[in-house]
DNA sequence: CCATGTGAAGTTCTTCACAGCT
DNA sequence: AGCTGTGAAGAACTTCACATGG
């Protein structure tokens, strides 16, 4: 039997995990996955000192239908103004709290090969409300050296690493062979947030989120793509 | 008024590009986008030497619904034995040619950064069926410089570099200000094919897939998940 | 007998179209 | 007069459950 977890990656929409009883009325998932691209959208016209939006300018930035865009915001409650559209800060303010985009979270970052360090040094300096507060190897020449303020640990003390720092999301980057074990350790050490890049499913337990990203799948979906293109080039 | 492209990213299922007249029918983006796992499963069994597997061990270790998964080979034609399940090598070879896994496909890198030059290395390394034919930067300090067999050449001159290199797919990873420019370019060079690893959206033209990737905006969606588990832990 | 392949039902997501507010 | 917010319709996707074939 299949596991009940929000395994994501690509598009696949994925059943909501579980009909979680209260809370805001049941957000759905595809509209979750485009709240960051809003936020995005949202800050770039707030940078060019845009007061005012309205739903066919923004969807059209963020590439999706104008009538999406609204259905999306409107699950926030009604933060529009009739016939004027929406103000850009009141926006950003109000989805950035349901995001949760006022809290910083950490991470923790296992298996610190060239991709993974590339990955982390990519986040703290591009994304805001994340920081690294550990990150584990099992290469002894790894092991001991920095990574954006973080000396890299050994991995076999993974347990302890968590225990010291408390990451609330777990960057998983080691070699597809050991990802598996490496989620089933932080799932036990308490990390219910994974996101992982190695090239293989993993399978956890209930409550327990996976994201997935994988540059070599997107390139073969472009590349089935290509392989049926009917007017060739 | 939005474009007509199938911009994918993270989850969100995108309508089809347009009812693509003949071909297989249109198989549906859904399970476009998870041929790519089944292929890695299937990949894996095989190098383990099991010869036959059933929907359900198969559906298991892809992390999707037998039923799902059965609907979805269901539409490259019926491989499977009723009673048995499914010949791991058949399978593979007839997945592998509708995904067009037979034949080669040439990249092109637009920013070769250390992000850009760590994923395409991950790439030629770990995913089979791509080659890196050419990539550019407008950093003088990394114009001239060797990467994974290619020389990094100016992107002032991309028009001539697609020419001479006649990439199938680009690969996006220059800063965000810069995509779209890049994204124009490649398009009205005749590439129509572009994996956007810039953390901006790319408004192209129809006939031309984008499909994205972004890290930061996965880490988001867990944050978002974080901000609302109920049960603290 | 057993597992596939698939109608039919069910669920989730998107688009339409317009009432209602500013 | 114009744009939001949303009921209702539509489309896409998934799951159920079983007839079918090996």
């Amino acid at each position: 039997m299949a596991n009940s977890t929000l395994e994501s990656s690509a598009e696949p929409p994925i059943t909501a995990p579980a009909p979680t009883a209260i809370s805001p009325a049941a957000i759905p998932a595809a509209t979750i996955s485009r709240l960051p691209v809003y936020m995005r959208v949202l800050l770039a016209m707030e940078a060019e000192g845009i007061a005012t939006v309205r739903s066919e300018a923004l969807a059209e930035a963020a590439n999706v239908q104008a009538a999406l865009l609204r259905r999306d915001l409107s699950w926030f409650g009604t933060y529009g103004i009739r016939g004027v559209g929406y103000d850009v800060t009141v926006l950003l303010r109000e989805i950035g709290q349901h995001i949760g985009a006022e809290r910083t979270l950490s991470l923790i970052l296992i298996g610190a090969g060239s991709l993974g360090q590339a990955l982390a040094r990519h986040l703290v300096s591009s994304a805001r409300g994340f920081k690294l507060v550990a990150a584990v190897d099992v290469d002894p020449r790894i092991i001991g050296t920095e990574l954006v303020g973080c000396t890299i640990t050994n991995q076999a003390n993974l347990e302890a690493t968590i225990a010291a720092t408390a990451p609330e999301i777990a960057l998983i980057a080691t070699p597809a062979d050991q990802a598996q074990q490496a989620a089933d350790t932080l799932v036990a050490a308490g990390v219910r947030s994974l996101l992982n890049l190695a090239p293989t499913t993993l399978n956890v337990g209930p409550g327990v989120i996976v994201r997935s990203v994988d540059i070599a799948q997107e390139l073969q979906i472009l590349a089935f793509h290509e392989a049926h293109r009917e007017g060739g080039r």
